[in-house]
DNA sequence: TAGATATTGAGACGCAGTCTCAATATCGAT
DNA sequence: ATCGATATTGAGACTGCGTCTCAATATCTA
């Protein structure tokens, strides 16, 4: 199961990873997915990542520090690294009070693709104002 | 109701919020509220922030970019800012080819009155462990 | 005032994730 | 190999957050 994750290179949920696992072996049941991604995550195999609320956990077996990317339309997650300059986090652990473990940064936007068609949508839109 | 949200500093849940209104009008129903803020967010009166999974949505009546301090503990948010320099923005984008909106920083850690009771905790496993 | 339209709240519903528990598999000692 | 003890598994009940539905009510408008 660790393999999916480790194959897979773009953030999938729970259930994705259920599918696919499902593909090497038919029977396994979501509990057990649901389980052992948790303990994946708790044994600092895995990350667990909140990309919006609303959307579902998602998993990536990438444990070292980096940021993501998210497109809004069909929400694609890829890798980025935005790295804060190295005296930021104590800076702010300092200005806070807080005794800070880690950061993330997300970036929000859309992807090549989606933004071809909304593009196009947008000028429909136009057009479609316009004629009425 | 946004006069509750922006009386609020500590970033509510929908149910805090709820519970809120209910002290001024306490016949309101909770689709009023879930409602209410989905459309404060819409018209750009509000913002809902994902601050990790599992945990349910908080809502904040700053809607200027900031960042935010989240005790991994209890929960508390704090507001803080981290802005990356200004061309970091435009430089992601043209780095990942995603048309990009916005970005989020979010710090994890413990709040001060977190962090001593941790710490208090952790001497006590300590010593249960020599003790054993 | 009467009718059209919009807003409201109760509760049904959907969905991700967790929990329970009986069934099964794995282990360890003999 | 055989037995009992222990751990893992999967089905499905359950939970909590949030959305949807719809009848009731409030608010406009002619
Ligand atoms: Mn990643
Ligand atoms: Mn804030
Ligand atoms: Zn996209
Ligand atoms: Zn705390």
């Amino acid at each position: 199961m660790l393999d999916v994750l480790i194959a897979a290179h773009d953030h999938p949920t729970a259930a994705q990873v259920l599918d696919r696992v499902r593909e090497h072996q038919p029977g396994i049941g979501a509990a057990t997915v649901y389980r052992t991604l948790s303990l994946l995550v708790e044994a600092g195999q895995a990350r667990v990542l909140s990309l919006g609320e609303g959307a579902s956990a998602r998993y990536d077996a990438n444990v070292s520090r980096h940021d993501h990317v998210l497109c809004v339309d069909c929400g694609a997650a890829m890798d980025v690294a935005a790295p804060l300059p190295a005296r930021a986090l104590a800076d702010m652990a300092s200005r806070t009070g807080y005794d800070l473990i880690e950061y993330d940064v997300q970036f929000r936007g859309r992807c090549p693709s989606c933004n071809k068609a909304h593009r196009k949508q947008s000028k429909t839109n136009e057009k479609r104002n316009r004629s009425v």
